[in-house]
DNA sequence: TTTATTAATCAACGGTTTTTGATGGGAGGT
DNA sequence: ACCTCCCATCAAAAACCGTTGATTAATAAA
């Protein structure tokens, strides 16, 4: 436990909240800018209730943001966190190809 | 069902492979360079079936390789892997910001 | 051939996540 | 006040995931 556990945690929330479908598709939509989630249910012929979950989820990651405005919940992509997604995967990226035979082991 | 879905079955799969932290130890030893797994074994100190399950997974959603050499089999990560990851990262970076009132819709 | 070593696979269990349908709460309209 | 609309939350069921310990397979050494 070193620097890759820097934000393990955080890591794993972000990447769990990415590994669905159906929430992978609330993304693509709201690529397309903030919408209410009636029009999310709409769009994506889905229960209320379950995209309510789903949106919770990408919110604890941090991935979407919400704003109420009078009865519509609006949700929108946070581009702060597709910053720190992309250090992420930055920070797995750089594979040093080394050949790296260390030792001794088995 | 449109671009989106370019491969949203596997993105499930890479994103799901990284949601895990025993999953994101390993990939960050195997940054090291190539490794069996008794190496990985000792250093994570963990269950061999423990870790053979994870690499399983990591291999399934093609983030490592692996490799025999006589006993031993060796891990490393596909760099390619992280190519796509980068790729799919990018796709949904770009957020259009786009004020975006669509319509009429609730 | 027998034995030891490395690792994959299996089945059972426990825990967590997701789905569903129902309920409740807040905001507006009448 | 009452009704409607949009949405979050809840509880129960279903589906899924990860861990464990045991077994199996493959390789190599004695």
């Amino acid at each position: 436990m070193v620097a890759e556990d820097f934000s393990t945690k955080k890591a794993v929330r972000l990447f769990h909240a990415l590994s669905d479908e159906t929430r992978l598709a609330l993304l693509y939509r709201l690529k397309e800018g903030e919408q209410c989630v009636c029009e999310l249910t709409d769009a994506m012929n889905a229960a209320q209730s379950r995209l309510s979950f789903h949106l919770k989820v990408l919110k604890n990651a941090g991935l979407v943001e919400d704003r109420r405005e009078g009865r519509w919940m609006y949700y929108s992509l946070s581009s702060q966190a597709m910053e720190e997604l992309e250090d992420l995967v930055d920070s797995l990226k750089k594979a040093a190809k080394s050949d790296a035979s260390a030792g001794r082991s088995c």
